[in-house]
RNA sequence: GGUCCCGUAGCUCAGCUGGAUAGAGCAACUGCCUUCUAAGCAGUAGGCCACAGGUUCGAAUCCUGUCGGGAUCACCA
């Protein structure tokens, strides 16, 4: 309807403004709630051309407007802003099309390019916590909302199985695990622990010991021995001991920070780590067993994890497939001059023209930095999938400089769809005591964290009732819905780009702008068309709509295109936004009409109708948030 | 220090391609279940949109600066 008038007015500007005008003259907005109109058309732009008040100008569009254009019924103008009312039958007739549509706002499938978009990639050596939860709903949420838009979507995760940190994991597995009766070590199986808890905890054990060997060198330090310390080693303590002096507290908090790096450094486990990470780069036997049985637990864990969160992937990829690619993509980069190298024969891109740094892309011994793998795994994807058109990183902004980089390379390397690669860059989720850390214990584990949210919803929803006649299944089914669903709508209706608080009580919260108030709404109008067997068929033309109908109709057609936005700005949070609108509206509705039971049979059906089609928005837009929307509750 | 992101009600967030009197939720207070699920609805109260300049008919929104918070600047990943 928009750009029905917007043409209108474009064909008719010489008659109407005395000659053409450019399109961006012609603003549109909503209308306030407060206004009477269904539509606004900005005035102020028309002004200067008709030299005349906005007052004047707005009348003369207005007559034109309620002259030429069909559906519009009348107009009014206030304070420069010409308000458009529709006519009645317009606004049934979108009704009716939305009711008799089932796909109503999605595009056509597969009817735009195909696009990968990345999201989960954790590291083997821990469980997966709160972080990721949001990269993962994040990611998944992205992936439905391209694909409800008509793009073909290829989900997938590079899995960082291997280097120095999963190394450790199977260090302190080997050393600290205890033998039970049969002499093994702890497995999954023998301790009944998820795996990747398990090999997490060893990751903990290796740390740990870690600081202890750390801490009784730096003793020694302190007490001036350096007899296993090699000399340069030595030199750069001394150095920091004597830069201490007189310093303040910070600033040798700081230096006491660069001895223990130095300290750990010197430590036998650590030494150990990294011969073990030779070993299984010389692929080891006795070292890949090991590796491929403590991964293999961790999968196991992983997959678990994965299915409580609802989310899958189509293709995955392993670190240690990908890690040794990208090496024949900088040495023809070297060749085409995109490249460097510096005399120790490592290699590296000068990007200071580019408002950015000098960045190694190849160590001086020939081996791959994670740039380097970034590199060749991109260049690899689009060799696995020739119609693959671009891709989108679901990685923290702690990484932004790393995929400006790594863009600009893929493009300065002659990639013309570097250009439509996208780093998907969202904020760190802060606890209310402030940033999560590992080490002081306040990581939130993602598997307890959603046990903890259905079992705050078994015990929310048992006191409301509503289950009776559900099976004790479907029961639990549907605490896990509804809690699953707070916790991902909690997580999603903030813009993705912001840094967000996660309060553990208000993400459990069931009413005001919360997952499980939508799904209510939802179980609520299902058990209303249950009610009044409702069946979609033909609406009267002559039913007058309330001022609350007009409102939903109107939020209910602009489902398409908050689609479209939020698939071009990656972002759920738009389509939250518009459902939790949604919602409010039909709520409003429901409280001040009668439905199943109004008694005229051509304005029951009607308001059936309006129902049905807010249910069916809902639950598609619920799915594109991977949030379920329960029949009933 | 360089670069990037953020600063809106007590709290958590919308609004940001410039447009009318800046919106929600939570928390507080008032009402509404002998009509379809009250996980709801209606209402009250709460704001120098960090600050200071600029651009213009018009700025929370764009530009510059200041202050405050965060991230990042490894032959780590």
């Amino acid at each position: 309807m928009e750009q029905h008038i917007r043409q209108a007015l474009l064909a008719a500007a010489p008659e109407l403004f005395g000659a053409p005008i450019s399109e961006n003259l012609i603003q549109f907005q909503q209308t306030r709630r407060d206004v009477e109109g269904d539509l606004t058309l900005v005035v102020f732009p028309f002004v200067k051309m008709l030299r005349c008040s906005p007052q004047e100008a707005g009348e003369k569009v207005k007559v034109w407007i309620e002259a030429n254009i069909d559906s519009v019924s009348h107009c009014n103008v206030v304070n420069g802003f010409l308000n458009i009312v529709f006519k009645n039958t317009y606004w049934l007739n979108q009704l009716q099309e939305i009711q008799a549509n089932t796909q109503f706002g999605l595009a056509a499938v597969n009817s735009k390019p195909t696009v990968m978009v990345e999201y989960a990639s954790p590291n083997t050596n821990k469980p997966l916590h709160l972080g990721h939860l949001r990269n993962i709903f994040l990611g998944a949420s992205v992936a439905e909302i391209l694909r409800a838009v008509g793009h073909k979507v290829v989900r997938t995760q590079v899995i960082n199985d291997r280097g120095i940190h999963i190394c450790k994991s199977m260090l302190a597995w080997e050393k600290f695990s205890p033998l039970n009766e049969k002499g093994e070590r702890q497995t999954p199986a023998n301790t009944g622990q998820k795996g990747d808890k398990l090999v997490g905890k060893y990751y903990v054990e290796f740390d740990k010991a870690l600081q202890k060997e750390a801490k009784a060198i730096m003793a020694e330090w302190q007490n001036g021995n350096f007899t296993d310390t090699p000399s340069a080693i030595e030199e750069a303590v001394l150095n920091f001991q004597k830069a201490k002096e007189g310093k303040d507290e910070k600033v040798q908090a700081a230096i006491d920070d660069k001895i223990k790096e130095l300290a750990k450094n010197q430590t036998a486990i650590l030494q150990e780590a990294k011969e073990m990470l030779v070993k299984w780069e010389a692929r080891d036997p006795q070292v890949y067993l090991l590796w491929t049985t403590m991964n293999g637990w961790v999968y196991q864990g992983f997959d678990a994890t994965y299915a409580q969160m609802g989310v899958s992937f189509d293709k995955l990829y392993y670190e240690s497939d990908t890690f040794l690619l990208g090496k024949d993509q900088v040495m023809e980069g070297l060749q085409k001059g995109v490249f460097y190298q510096k005399a120790d024969g490592s290699v590296w891109i000068d990007l200071s023209a580019d408002g950015l740094d000098e960045k190694l892309v190849l160590r001086s011994d020939g081996t791959a930095v994670y740039m380097t793998q970034d590199i060749g795994t991109a260049i690899d994807r689009f060799k696995d999938y020739p119609d693959l058109h671009g891709m989108v990183y679901t990685v923290g902004n702690e990484q932004d400089y790393h995929f400006k980089v790594l863009f600009l390379i893929l493009q300065k390397l002659g990639y013309t769809w570097a250009d439509n690669c996208f780093h998907l860059s969202y904020g760190m989720v802060d606890l209310p005591s402030g940033k999560m850390k590992s080490r002081e214990g306040t990581v939130v584990d993602a598997d307890d964290l959603m046990a903890e949210v259905i079992d705050k919803a078994k015990t929310m929803t048992q006191e409301r009732g509503h289950l009776e006649g559900l099976s004790a299944t479907a029961r639990e089914q549907l605490y896990t819905q509804i809690g699953l669903g707070g916790l991902k709508y909690y997580l999603l209706k903030v813009d993705p780009k912001k840094r967000m608080l996660f309060n553990p009580e208000e993400s459990i919260d069931l009413t005001g702008n919360t997952g499980p108030f939508l799904q209510y709404t939802h179980a609520r109008i299902c058990t209303l068309l249950e009610k009044a067997a409702y069946k979609p068929c033909t609406l009267a033309t002559n039913a007058q709509l309330k001022p609350e109908e007009k409102e939903i109709v109107k939020q209910l057609a602009l489902f398409g295109s908050t689609l479209e936005e939020a698939a071009k700005a990656y972002s759920p949070a738009l389509i939250a936004n518009y459902t939790y609108e949604l919602v409010k509206l039909y709520n409003t509705f429901y409280q001040s009409v009668k439905i199943v039971v109004e008694p005229d049979q051509e304005l029951r059906q009607l308001r059936l109708a309006l129902s049905a089609s807010v249910r069916q928005v809902l639950a598609t837009a619920l799915g594109l948030l991977g949030v379920e929307a329960p029949q009933r509750m």
